[in-house]
DNA sequence: GGCAAAGTTTAGCATTGGCTAAACTATATG
DNA sequence: CATATAGTTTAGCCAATGCTAAACTTTGCC
């Protein structure tokens, strides 16, 4: 360490860390819920309430303020008892945790971590990767077969 | 997809990524707070509630809060207006927060991402990687000089 | 010893993200 | 077409994590 930097200094530099932290899991939520609506609507169609509630292990009431959270966040459009639409906005946020979702999962798997755990732990790693770490990802996975 | 399995099979599977999500959150504060306390003891050789506030970039009574559930939880000690201990289980967890970060940031480095970049995503993803994916981590850095 | 500065705590507020239970709407089936 | 079932919403609860402002202790210095 050198002498000249200042107390204050180091500690607000070291708190940059937990403030993305902090800001990572705001988003995550809303990343989480376009991605799996993104998911259902090209599955089946459509997405329902229920479906997202499921696949997300929560309460439907839980995913009903989730939903009125993103809407006015502008992410996704709904009307009372119909299926669930993603904006524009709702689209590219989900198209964007897509990416980074393979990206991480594959790298995992090129890594050689097994099929389950790469599925469970780039779900909760995609929300916290810098874009320059997966490019660093992506790279090893050109090389190692991905 | 093999259509013996049903449909809330597969929800309940796929579920089982994000409640394992909503639990490391649930840890995750309380990994940082003690890894950073112990960080603040070693180097200092006492932890001061404004210290840990500065570096985690959150108010003075924001960590006050914390702490009190810290100490419910038995993981510091603590006497009103003095300095913060760990107990043997503080201990531990920090410990294992230090083993994870150091794994995970030296792979980073390893990938070849900036030191900078290491550091905080190392941060975020830390609460996020399994064992097994940790050991695939060491893995590779043994081999591409750790 | 007394006072100012530094540090800590309390009080009170807001938001997020969970839950259950009850009420309501849509749909599918007899 | 009437009704049962499936899905959705509302209401009301709780805990966690953040904040500011004000009150209180400790500490360091003259």
């Amino acid at each position: 360490m050198k002498p000249a930097r200042k107390k204050g200094q180091t500690a607000k530099l070291r708190s940059a860390a937990f403030r993305r932290i902090r800001a990572d899991h705001q988003t995550e939520l809303a990343g989480d819920y376009v991605e799996l609506i993104a998911d259902l609507i090209d599955e089946r169609g459509a997405a329902r309430g229920t479906d997202v509630a499921m696949r997300l292990g929560v309460a439907n009431a839980t995913v009903v303020k989730a939903l009125k959270r993103l809407q006015d966040a502008g992410l996704v459009t709904q009307e009372p008892y119909r299926a669930i639409f993603l904006t524009g906005d709702g689209w590219k946020l989900a198209e964007d945790g897509r990416r980074k979702h393979k990206i991480v999962e594959g790298f995992l798997l090129a890594l050689g971590v097994g099929a389950a755990t790469a599925r469970i732990d780039s779900e909760g790693i995609e929300h916290h990767v810098s874009e320059e770490t997966l490019r660093a990802m992506a790279r090893f996975l050109a090389r190692n077969g991905g």
